[in-house]
DNA sequence: GATGAATGAGTGTTCATTCAT
DNA sequence: GATGAATGAACACTCATTCAT
């Protein structure tokens, strides 16, 4: 009856959360490696972020590196395959379908903890080549053809110049990647803060300039 | 990762000690922290590498940390003065001016072991907040500001239609700087190779026709 | 291994909790603590092997400690007792007498879960020196002393020559004991395999005939 | 020309013992892996009782494994062979020679620290499956041989009677062997004390006259 | 009674740092 | 200057034990 029942027994040390715990560990994780490091991140930090003891993380996971890689597995594909679904439903012009891409980009990537993925990624990629090559394979390839699709059906439309598509989608997908990076890396240790927004509207304006056919 | 890299006094961090120059010991430090980073590498993998024993590496570094902060002023700084006097000097269109810009990028930190540092940099900025600050301030702050001043010069020029030069520098030196941490980290395990030129030409080329003016 | 073994109370430690018998429960404990040693095995191994799980285990035993006190109190008093009468109402010859108690060894200790025993004490010894004082006293040493009996029996009897029964029975037993011990350690890894009946053919005959007074 | 010069430089921390220090390690792992098992045995006690620190173990072995190979390899080996040796040059008769082996068993294994390897290996056997093979195949199964052809020849010389070698020489050193795990185990804790050479002695002198030829 | 999620003390192992040689 | 044996603090991981359900 009363919407908080559930709180009638006294929060403690007892919780069974068994459901929510992998979760609150993975982004505890994320966000502390992100931060430090895989090497720099302690589980015992990872636990205590997650509101766990150390021994609970390896209810969870077997070891760090296996929290590691349920990390990015957990984290990854499912963005990718919504950005695929979006695209091939589509039916607009290839440069609304552009803007439409880097506008979720900043919306589902950059202003929420998925930005960190990107970042720890790179850094650990001499750690973890495995794990960076599931990334690249899953997520960097896909997404690059991604858009070289968009590209190419611009080109066919009409709409774009004639350009290889596969290296116009290298570069625009280049400093779209890069800001995720920047997010979580330097850009709140710099004194001349910009406007995400602003940068990506002035990327597409560019590119798309760039791009278009003058009839 | 120690907790107190902040407390480490911050006078001399920045000098070598004697007079010798260990730059292999630099070089070394340099490739195995790009590619382990700064927790996962071994000073006596460092030492190994650069032919010598852990201890001299202690003769010349204060400690694993004094050698990181050396190293990235030892490697940074003549770059940016070289750029600058590059730009300063320069007569040509700003459109010129871009493209040698990107090609000395090409030829000067992309080629050469220096596209290690951005990768590094952001990698430990977690960890080195002290030291991305100064990156930060010391190279990307000045790369912004030439380019965003070439920019300018473009458009006083009329050589370039009307945008704000720092929101366009941004963009170009994204891809940019993305390139340098792209080679240096997920590139070699990316099966679909490209053209690290072709990739900036693209670049130069749609830049380029979507700044410029159509008389 | 904790250091503590000797503080925990030596009161009640005999005891199994409840009435149930969680026979089970000792018995996966024998095989387990026989096998991989006291520390080397998890209390949910133990359980596990029981068709439980942990925290059953704690409702019979207090701790790890006490299941190893139960353990051994449980399987081994009623042996040492039931050979007692055996030899009490035994009227025949010596030289029989010892034959038989061999052969019950053998089937009774040799051939069934009880060997474990004595290869346990022996390795906790170091670690659970009043266990192993307790199975000296309440085992060894009446082991030792019924064959001494018998052996002074013999004597008495004219059946076997004059020697020192106590060091004779601490000759015959110690093979005895001995082949528990290796078969409950290495015999299974040994390729030159052998036949335990036989082994205690040959001790039985050479011994005997050594002690048998020749008329 | 004094004969301590060495001692003039100060005992510190910083003597470096390269040479001697494996043995000493390889000494307090032996004496407490025997008592406290392998599993209960921490890295810092064998540490401190060979007088270094933890990190120091691990100059010289690579892990607690392979602290505890090393142990078995260099302590058995050269005893067998000098048994052998021992046993090749022999020219007197098969039962002096049984009592000079058992004289050597009590004088070079049971009174030394070798006594504690094969309670060592026999608890631990469950663990270190491949070590026991190791030490079934270099030690017991050559000490077995070693016996048997003994017998064998005391039979060919006319000394013994018909009997199976194999087996005599199993029954022989079961108690041998015995005698060395329970010095090692439970001597101590038993207060009914014996004298092990009267027990030898014992075993030598049963044994033998059941083996002999009555003319 | 039984369960199993959670705890936290304990231990193996690594590695930056020191300093006698 | 250079070495490398030694140190010891730090951290990943385990597991006996607890207790809410």
């Amino acid at each position: 009856m009363s919407k908080n029942h559930k709180r009638s027994c006294p929060v403690g040390r007892w919780q069974r959360r068994k459901e929510a715990r992998p979760g609150e560990i993975i982004d505890a994780a994320l966000e502390l490696f992100c931060e430090k490091g895989f090497a720099g991140t302690r589980m015992d930090d990872v636990a205590r972020h997650a509101g766990v003891t150390k021994g609970t993380v390896y209810l969870y996971f077997e070891n760090k590196e296996a929290l590691f890689y349920a990390l990015v597995n957990e984290m990854v594909v499912p963005q990718v395959e919504r950005a695929e679904n979006m695209i091939a439903n589509y039916t607009g012009s290839a440069a609304s379908l552009i803007e439409i891409l880097i506008k979720q980009w900043h919306e589902n990537i950059i202003k929420t903890k998925l930005s960190g993925i990107p970042k720890l990624i790179i850094s650990e990629s001499g750690n973890f080549p495995e794990l960076a090559k599931f990334y690249i394979d899953n997520v960097i390839q896909r997404g690059r053809r991604m858009m070289a699709r968009v590209i190419e059906k611009g080109i066919e439309r009409g709409e774009f110049i004639k350009c290889d598509p596969d290296y116009v989608s290298r570069v625009i997908l280049s400093s779209m990647v890069f800001t995720a990076v920047w997010e979580r890396s330097l850009a709140s240790l710099d004194d001349e803060t910009y406007d995400v927004e602003k940068f990506f509207d002035t990327q597409f304006e560019i590119m798309l300039s760039g791009l278009k056919k003058t009839k």
